[in-house]
DNA sequence: CTGAAAGCGCTTACAG
DNA sequence: CTGAAAGCGCTTACAG
């Protein structure tokens, strides 16, 4: 790589590698440079399309202007999308973005932290697994900033952008109820963590509201690690064990996803012999017959927020936490209209 | 970011330097390092968790361990995908993966060459836009390997990893053919790109060689920049103005998504009044009722063929130009069925 | 108005 | 068997 640096500029223009750094940072009425020289190495480092090196501007400075983007699963749509806008936000910045996955496992996850720390990135965006609390704690210490999206934990002081879990699930749930369905399972993960824990919370508490039953039969955890076949298999099993549920709520898209397919190899009709609505908006869930019913995340308004807020803290931090809340939107479909579908109602067992 | 050096570890054991970076750099039996010092050295290391400065590194020896991924839209299904498989390779080899997508832009595309270069990534791996060859040609001058995906310029030597798209479109057309469709149309991008050159030339020969209508009106190019909305607006009139039509090929994944929602506005039944097949396997097509007939690219396979080669290039460059053509997957499903689903065969107005 | 010099944290050719 | 020194390409406090 030997490319142009800063001395060729300066040999060319017959000044010193402290006047053409000057210059090129900008700094040039600062630190008054004469306007004939500013322009005469202005224009040597356009003809040589002059490029610094930032790894030799970092190790100075200490900045890489490249921010670390951990997600679940960068091969899930929700967090593709999100990663998107992350990349155009961040790019309107001059930032680039070092991406990684956890696959929800705490030990792949502090292997991610540590990666991007001796990258030197000047700022975290971060879904946190399940026990990552310490690490996210002992990464403060480093003065970089550190924006958690998707989930946050209580018991640590972080920024954070997330949605309204428990309204959304609140909502959808409420939705199945006015819909005149009477036993409502939901299926979600083992984890506890807060996202979850939300949606859980958000759809019991609309049950009890409604008073429609909850009790440990209408609830499913299935874990992460689940391979895809197995956990088609276990929504199977889940469905065939239990009598008289007549709707699903699925907390999270994959097991919408999923949930769907096994619902279907059951020979049960969506929207006819149960109710179904999902957590994340899809194409699949927009255009499945019938449609799937969802609350989807404002993807965009996310990235855009996630983005600002660790921009703001990268510009000067701020003391206090910052807590971005979005609303999701409740996309009623075919998927949850039971008057509509069932004229002639029909139970599930 | 006081991080501990490898000054510190030299005060702490009593030693330079550079016994301190031979030890940890595996060089000390080559440099005759004592192992009583070799010893010390690597616990007080331990200890001190040190963690050496990439970008010191990186300045000194040229490397980074950080490689370039660009691909068209990381949001795409497809792409997300890829790069699931392209960041668990890497990180086999200790590499990194900065990643930005083009939309289909050469400006953005030329952008995010620059920016990937000036970060000094040891590699490239590329999604190229249409008119990026002179780019890619310039690029093999910094002696950094670069391996092409998806498509390549059949004018620039350079390694690839792609999928027979000529095949897999020749083996969906014919299959059409074979099920009885008579006029089978291709909605394609406007793009003239090898790969969906490629795909559109598999087409036309296999209408050609069952002897099956071919002429203008069967084809359909839309611009990749349309909008969701406009796109569906264009296949929705493309629909109406051909008269006879009974088959749709949909040259690549988010056509086959808006050509659904278009055909299914219409009124039309996909597999009775209209057979479909897409490029791409999706969640979206393997649920959809009916299910979708579609050309599947082994994803697995590709990431892991494009980062093995990226390695071997990145450790001793070969002369020759690789290329890796891999063979995609028909899978047939009900939305290609005529037999069974037309039990009254329905022609298109 | 401009430059010499130090230093960011490494690696490595050279010397002993 | 080990170390002093140079250098990667920048930035910036200091000096004039």
């Amino acid at each position: 790589m030997k490319g142009i640096s800063i001395k060729d500029i300066a040999t060319q223009a017959g000044v010193s590698p402290t006047t053409v750094s000057f210059v090129l940072n900008g700094k040039a009425k600062e630190k008054r440079i004469s306007e004939h020289v500013s322009r005469k190495i202005q224009k040597i480092a356009a003809k040589l399309k002059y490029r610094p090196n930032q790894l030799a501007r970092g190790l100075r400075t200490g900045k890489t202007k490249t921010i670390g983007l951990i997600v679940e699963d960068i091969a899930n749509s929700f967090f593709a999308s999100v990663a998107k806008v992350v990349e155009d936000e961040a790019d309107k910045y001059g930032y680039k973005v070092l991406y990684g996955s956890t696959e929800d496992n705490v030990e792949k996850a502090k292997g991610l932290l540590e990666v991007l720390r001796y990258r030197q990135v000047d700022g975290y965006i971060i879904t946190p697994t399940k026990h990552l609390d310490k690490e996210i704690e002992l990464l403060k210490d480093t003065n970089k900033p550190v924006v958690l999206m998707d989930r946050y934990f209580p018991n640590v002081s972080s920024h954070y952008v997330i949605v309204d879990n428990y309204g959304g699930a609140y909502a959808a749930t409420s939705h199945l109820v006015n819909q005149g369905y009477k036993k409502i399972a939901i299926v979600t993960t083992t984890s506890d963590q807060i996202q979850m824990k939300d949606r859980f919370d958000g759809f019991a508490a609309a049950l009890k509201d409604h008073g429609v039953t909850f009790n440990k039969t209408v609830v499913k955890k299935i874990p992460f690690e689940m391979d895809r076949a197995a956990l088609a298999q276990e929504i199977i099993k889940y469905l065939q064990s239990v009598k008289g549920l007549d709707a699903i709520f699925f907390a999270t898209n994959y097991l919408g996803i999923y949930g769907i397919e096994s619902i279907r190899s059951l020979g049960l009709r969506i929207g006819v012999d149960i109710g179904v609505v999902s957590f994340d908006d899809l194409d699949l869930f927009r255009l499945h017959s019938p449609s799937i019913t969802c609350i989807a995340q404002p993807i965009q308004e996310m990235g855009r927020q996630i983005v600002g807020l660790l921009m703001k803290e990268l510009n000067h931090s701020s003391s206090t936490s910052q807590h971005v809340v979005l609303t999701p939107e409740l996309m009623i479909r075919e998927s949850s209209s039971r008057q509509i579908n069932a004229k002639i109602p029909v139970m599930l067992r």
